[in-house]
RNA sequence: GGGCGCAUAGCUCAGUUGGUUAGAGCACCUGCCUUACAAGCAGGGGGUCGGCGGUUCGAGUCCGUCUGCGCCCACCA
């Protein structure tokens, strides 16, 4: 005993006079990170851990609470399989290569990078950033701004992300510009290209021509872009008939028109298969032919095969061995050299119009030459055309053939394919509808993954090419890095059997001036994460991981992309479930972004209600399910949270009458609980129990919520009022023991029910009585719970409750006081119900302020007749 | 056009394998300072479960069909 009140005094909590949700978030953060709550424990085996695949956030300037709720709904998952006694694995890490940061400093900075130009170590940013005139820097002056900027984004995402609550080890961060990121994706990169899983290849590909790089089939979004309809003629060049009337929306390309396409059923051009017809303006003889491609009813019925206007060219270009006439390059513009194909004086003449013009102001001149050619029939007709943009681009995408990297993913090869079908199905998802996303992807790739990026704030690819005599590289022999050098910077360091005088010059060698795509990097985040080759203990107790945590409109990029790695470098899935959140949208169901100025700041609500509130409302959002954003349900979180603070302290608020004074351990004395209401709550709580870990088990955190917070609402409107009287001893000492140690244990299981929701508030009121972590705590049982319980029957609490209603509802009818004295209650209904009230009647009176109470037996329901 | 999801009270959502008069919270209305909580408590009104048809003793729940909304994908002639 005399050690039970060393333990108190020590531990120094106490019940506080008037709980507060107020400060609660900075001293528990504090503790936590002190005490290492959330730290992993590696000497855990692979059975043992949960390991978690943490979506790395865009260091984009912002989280908005569409972030908060999902990453909450990971920590829930997180808290429980800790409580459950599973030793978690959860890092973070940033996503902070790639693009979005490169805008991010071009435009915070007013700089922008020129690959040209040489390291300035004494660089000094402008003033003030002008966007119209951006400062050119080397592209290791570039990439040092985006590692300051990035850094000052990083603190405050994990400021953020600490007052939401995240349990997460802050030990194991990482960030997918950092240095094992870039050793891994190299890594994985030379492996797949050593097993012929990945090659390179000059093709077509889409290209983005503000970016200035290609980009690949899973960066796409379609959308409605207007232009206009053009009637254009060619002409047979045999003469025996009219002319051939085409439409197109590009007539720029005209001059890149390699073949006109029809149908081979197509009764009104069968006639002109296998004839030629000349190009108007240009004169260029291209033949008629036929693919099945071609759509009878689009258009004229008659296309005009380009390279490239669309994906369908390609496609004939491959397909009928046409010849390549590419016009439009990288930047955009018609090409400054005529064409070589281009030989008359007029279709030379007619093209120095057109050369170095943007696409757009090429169309325009090139209506006019057909307009004075006479080919032009009729007028242009508006329309608004589906056009493919990369995802953070604003000019539709050309089709430019380049020489890229690539890695096979099925898209051309139906074996593949199915294989990564497959590996799908070993995935557990949540929801299991999300499911079909995958499949409807994979089964609809148009070509293999294109993961080469002409940008600079990436992971360069560890390859460099030996230039011959003439300086030209030659990509067939590329040199590679060996894998026990990386992570390496081909652009500053040279390959094996070189020294860096011989870079880019003749019979020396130059550097792969690409980096790779960001989905290229991240793919490997399970990799990064767990340690692969970098710390192989780890890696065994980690991977395959347990939870891939994301959201759906990245399952075709991120998720696949993972899928496909995993696959190629461990013959396995990458973890065992994908949890797909839903989105929080605004009021009106509208997706929140900076666009439509619609984004609610999480930093805010936070502080407005409360962190365990903000996750209250997250939780309630189902998983895959979108989720509106409505203020007025923080309150609603806010004033639980409260309620457990202030229930917590009801129960505590009393020593154990017959056992030792200020032992906690007399009040949790379950051999004290004799009384059947007591019992009946226990009951109850036990089945609470078993439904809600039955509810986390399968990822359905918000039913298990739900069924705990029913409880809870019950067992404070009901039990806690029924027990009072009882409990402060108004009816002798063993009475109120049984109450006592009913509360305490009562206690002790909802505050690790809620504990995952509302981590605040419990580990507060944890602190009140117990030692230790309530999150560290044991995950509550049923049989911890119907031990003590034995035998009871639920259906006793929710009989009183029924009486304990009536008699209330007799009073608010009245417009009295609740604590109005009550002359007579008549109890009615069957007589099992009736000895199930019996059996509380002391309670019930107490707590009813009711003088007489009598029990009729009868036929109908329960229910209560009530005098004042 | 292909795929997926949703439709239950004014709002947000539960309704497990079909089974009594369909539930909760918010909002609204009426009361109550009651010794955990007035940032609280008690009580109340409010729904032909999107339409039509079918299976069944019985359908919010199963089947068919239609309508509306949302998301993913495809769609540049």
């Amino acid at each position: 005993m005399e050690q039970q009140q060393t333990d108190l005094a020590t531990s120094g909590a106490r019940v506080p006079d008037k709980p507060t949700l107020e400060g609660l978030e900075a001293r528990w953060i504090e503790v936590w990170e002190r005490e290492g709550t959330y730290l992993f424990d590696r000497s855990k085996t692979r059975e043992q851990v949960y390991s978690i695949d943490t979506p790395p956030p865009t260091v984009s300037g912002s989280l908005h609470v569409g972030h908060v709720f999902s990453y909450t709904h990971t920590d829930v998952i997180a808290r429980f399989q800790r409580m459950r006694g599973r030793e978690v694995f959860y890092p973070m890490g940033w996503d902070d290569n790639g693009l979005p940061t490169e805008r991010r400093v071009q435009n915070d900075f007013g700089v922008r990078c020129d690959p040209s130009l040489p390291y300035d170590p004494d660089f000094v940013l402008p003033d003030k950033p002008d966007a119209k005139r951006q400062v050119p820097i080397s592209r290791r002056n570039f990439i040092e701004l985006c590692e300051t900027w990035t850094e000052q984004v990083e603190t405050a995402y994990e400021d953020l992300w600490r007052q939401v609550g995240l349990s997460v080890d802050w030990t194991h961060n990482y960030t997918t510009i950092g240095v094992a990121s870039i050793t891994a994706s190299q890594r994985a990169f030379l492996r797949n290209l050593a097993r012929g899983e990945a090659y390179q290849r000059e093709a077509p590909s889409l290209w983005d021509v503000t970016f200035q790089t290609a980009v690949a089939q899973a960066e796409l979004e379609a959308r409605e872009y207007p232009g206009h309809y053009h009637r254009v003629a060619f002409h047979p060049t045999d003469g025996s008939r009219g002319p051939v009337h085409i439409e197109t929306t590009r007539p720029e390309l005209v001059p890149a028109c390699v073949a006109l396409i029809a149908h081979p059923d197509d009764e009104r051009y069968q006639p002109l298969f296998g004839t030629t017809v000349s190009s108007p303006v240009f004169g260029v003889e291209v033949p008629v032919l036929a693919h099945p491609g071609a759509e009878p009813d689009k258009g004229a019925g008659i296309a005009m095969c380009c390279t490239f206007g669309d994906l369908t060219d390609v496609i004939w270009w491959r397909e009928l061995d046409l010849p390549t006439r590419s016009v439009v390059g990288r930047d955009g513009r018609l090409l400054r050299d005529t064409p070589e194909w281009l030989t008359t004086d007029a279709a030379v003449a007619a093209y120095a119009e057109l050369a170095g013009k943007t696409t757009f102001s090429a169309r325009t001149a090139m209506v006019e030459a057909l307009r004075a050619s006479g080919d032009l029939v009729g007028e242009p007709t508006p329309t608004q055309r589906m056009a493919n943009f990369y995802e953070n681009g604003d000019k539709p995408l050309e089709i430019v053939t380049s020489r890229q990297w690539y890695i096979r993913n099925g898209g051309r090869d139906e074996d593949l394919r199915a294989t990564f079908v497959e590996r799908g199905r070993e995935i557990a998802w949540v929801p299991d509808f999300m499911r079909h996303r995958y499949e409807n992807w994979v089964n609809g790739l148009q070509g293999d993954w294109l993961i080469s990026r002409q940008r600079f704030f990436g992971v360069p690819f560890p390859v460099w090419y030996p230039l011959d005599a003439d300086g030209l590289p030659l990509h067939d022999a590329p040199l590679l890095a060996d894998e026990a050098d990386l992570p390496v910077d081909p652009a500053s360091q040279a390959p094996a059997g070189f020294t860096d005088d011989q870079r880019d010059t003749p019979g020396g060698f130059t550097a792969d001036p690409d980096v790779m795509d960001t989905w290229a990097t991240s793919s490997l985040s399970p990799q990064v994460v767990c340690g692969w080759e970098r710390d192989p203990d780890l890696f065994a107790r980690t991977f395959p991981m347990d939870l891939r945590p994301q959201a759906h409109e990245i399952i075709r990029t991120w998720l696949f992309a993972t899928v496909v790695r995993a696959h190629y470098e461990h013959g396995s899935v990458p973890w065992s479930h994908a949890a797909i959140s839903g989105l929080v949208v605004d009021p009106d169901r509208k997706k929140m972004s900076k666009s439509k100025g619609n984004v609610v700041v999480p930093t805010e609500i936070l502080e407005r209600y409360g962190s365990d509130a903000v996750r209250w409302r997250a939780a309630g959002a189902r998983p895959g399910t979108d989720s509106p954003f409505d203020e007025a349900q923080m309150k609603i979180g806010r004033r639980l949270a409260i309620k457990v603070l202030n229930a917590s302290k009801f129960a505590l608020s009393f020593d154990s009458v017959s056992g030792p004074a200020g032992s906690r351990d007399a009040v949790l004395d379950s051999s004290a609980v004799v009384d059947p209401l007591d019992r009946s709550l226990l009951a109850a709580l036990a089945a609470v129990v078993a439904e809600a870990t039955a509810a986390l088990d399968a990822y359905e955190y918000t039913r298990a919520l739900e069924v705990t917070e029913s409880f809870f609402w019950t067992f404070c409107d009901d039990y806690l009022e029924l027990v009072k009287d009882r409990a402060y001893g108004g009816r002798g000492a063993a009475p109120a023991d049984s109450a006592r140690a009913t509360l305490a244990l009562a206690l002790s299981v909802q505050l690790r029910l809620f504990a995952p929701f509302l981590p605040f508030v419990t580990e507060e009121a944890w602190s009140w009585w117990q030692d230790g972590s309530v999150h560290r705590s044991s995950w509550p049982t049923a049989e911890e719970v119907s031990g003590t319980a034995a035998g009871a029957d639920p259906a006793v609490l929710r009989d009183v409750s029924v009486v304990l209603a009536a008699v209330r509802k007799a009073k608010s009818e009245a417009k009295t006081s609740m604590r109005t004295e009550v002359a007579a209650a008549t109890v009615t209904g069957p007589q099992d119900a009736l000895d199930r009230v019996s059996l509380a009647t002391g309670d019930l009176k107490a707590t009813g302020s009711v003088r007489e109470l009598t029990m009729a037996p009868g036929d109908s329901a329960l229910a209560a007749t009530v005098t004042l």
